[in-house]
DNA sequence: AGATTTTCTCTCGATATCAAGAGATCGGTC
DNA sequence: GACCGATCTCTTGATATCGAGAGAAAATCT
C-alpha cells in the first residue's frame, strides 16, 4: 500500500465504530463504486466538448456499434441502456429534435419503430467515442499493461454472475 | 479468460465498427461501471429488508460513522455524500420525519444546524450495514483472497488521482 | 466600529427519471 | 378464422434531484 485513500480513512472510521464486523469487503466494492463516480464525471466532461450528454453517448453508442445501416427498436435500446421505456421515448424524442436519429416505422411489425443514427449523430459520436478513449487510456496509465489484464479479468469474474442473472 | 461477458461482446462489436480505435481501456472501466451498477441494485435490495432507501443509508452512515453522540452540520454531509444541498435538505427533513434522525441548533453558529442519529435510526443503519456487509462479502467469495487485496491495491491507485483533485 | 466578503441552510422552479397503464398489434390456440 | 394472452411504444402523474439564489450570521478587513 502507498498512501491511504478516502476508502482507507472510511474503512478505518468504520472499523472504529462497528469493531465486531468484517468490512474488508467495502476495501474492493467501495473503490469500485467511487472510481465509477468519477468515471461518470469525466464522461460527461469529454462529452460535454461535443455538445453531448452522457445520456445521449449511449444511445447513439449503441446504434454505431450496430453497424452501418442498422436500426435498433427502442424495445432493444433500452435492454441494452438500463433505462424505463418511458425514458426512451423521451430520449429518442430529444435525439430526433436534435437531427441525430431518425424514427421510422418497423416494416416488419406495425406496433414497432425503428431509431436510425443520422449522418450527424454518427459523425458526433465517432468523434465523442475517440475523446472518451483518449482520456480513459489516460486513466489507466498509472496501472501496468499486464496489472490492467488482471484487473480486466478480475473484474469480469465479479461481473459474471450478474450478467447471467 | 474463461468465458465471454457482456463487456467482451461490447468490446468486439467495438472492434469490428471502429477497428481505427484502441478499445482495451473499456475492458477495465466499462466493468467497472457495470459492476458498480449492479453493486447499487444489491444494495437497494439488501437495505429494502429494514424498509431503508439506499440515500438514506447514507446519510444514517455518515452519522453512523462519525462516532455515538456526535452530530453533523449539513454542510458536511452533503460533502460525504456528494449531493447538493437542496437535496440534503430534503434528505433530512424525510428523514427527521421518519424520526431516525433529529435536527438541533448548533450552539456556536446560529445559522447552522446539527443533525443527530436517534437511536431507531442507529439500530436501523447498524442492522442495514451488517446485511450489506453480508451480501458484499458473498459477492467477492469468487475472487480469492490474495487478488482481492491485489484488486484492492489497483483500484486504490486508479481512484488516488481523482480523491487528491 | 462599520463595511464587505464569505459561509451556511433553506426555498423555488425546472427537469429527467420511474412506475403504471393505455392503445394497438402480433402470435399461437381452439 | 376468431379469440386471448403477450408484446411494443407511448402517455401520464409523481418524485428526487439539481442549479440558482435568498436571507441570516460569521469572519475578515480597514
Amino acid at each position: 500500500m502507498t498512501e491511504p485513500d478516502e476508502v482507507d480513512r472510511l474503512v478505518a472510521a468504520w472499523r472504529t465504530e462497528r469493531p465486531d464486523l468484517d468490512v474488508a469487503p467495502l476495501e474492493v466494492l467501495s473503490r469500485v463504486s467511487r472510481l465509477a463516480r468519477h468515471l461518470d464525471l469525466a464522461r460527461r466532461q469529454a462529452f460535454a466538448t461535443h455538445d453531448l450528454e452522457a445520456w445521449e453517448f449511449d444511445v447513439l453508442a449503441a446504434l454505431r456499434r450496430a453497424g452501418p445501416g442498422a436500426a435498433l427498436s427502442p424495445g432493444t435500446l433500452l435492454t441494452q441502456t438500463l433505462v424505463t421505456s418511458g425514458t426512451m421515448t423521451n430520449r429518442i424524442d430529444r435525439l430526433a429534435a436534435r437531427g441525430l436519429v431518425e424514427r421510422e416505422p418497423d416494416p416488419s411489425d406495425r406496433r414497432g419503430v425503428l431509431v436510425r443514427l443520422t449522418e450527424p449523430g454518427r459523425r458526433t459520436v465517432d468523434s465523442a467515442l475517440t475523446d472518451l478513449l483518449e482520456r480513459e487510456h489516460g486513466i489507466l496509465e498509472i496501472v501496468r499493461p499486464e496489472d490492467r489484464v488482471k484487473l480486466a479479468n478480475l473484474l469480469r469474474d465479479l461481473v459474471r454472475p450478474f450478467d447471467n442473472a
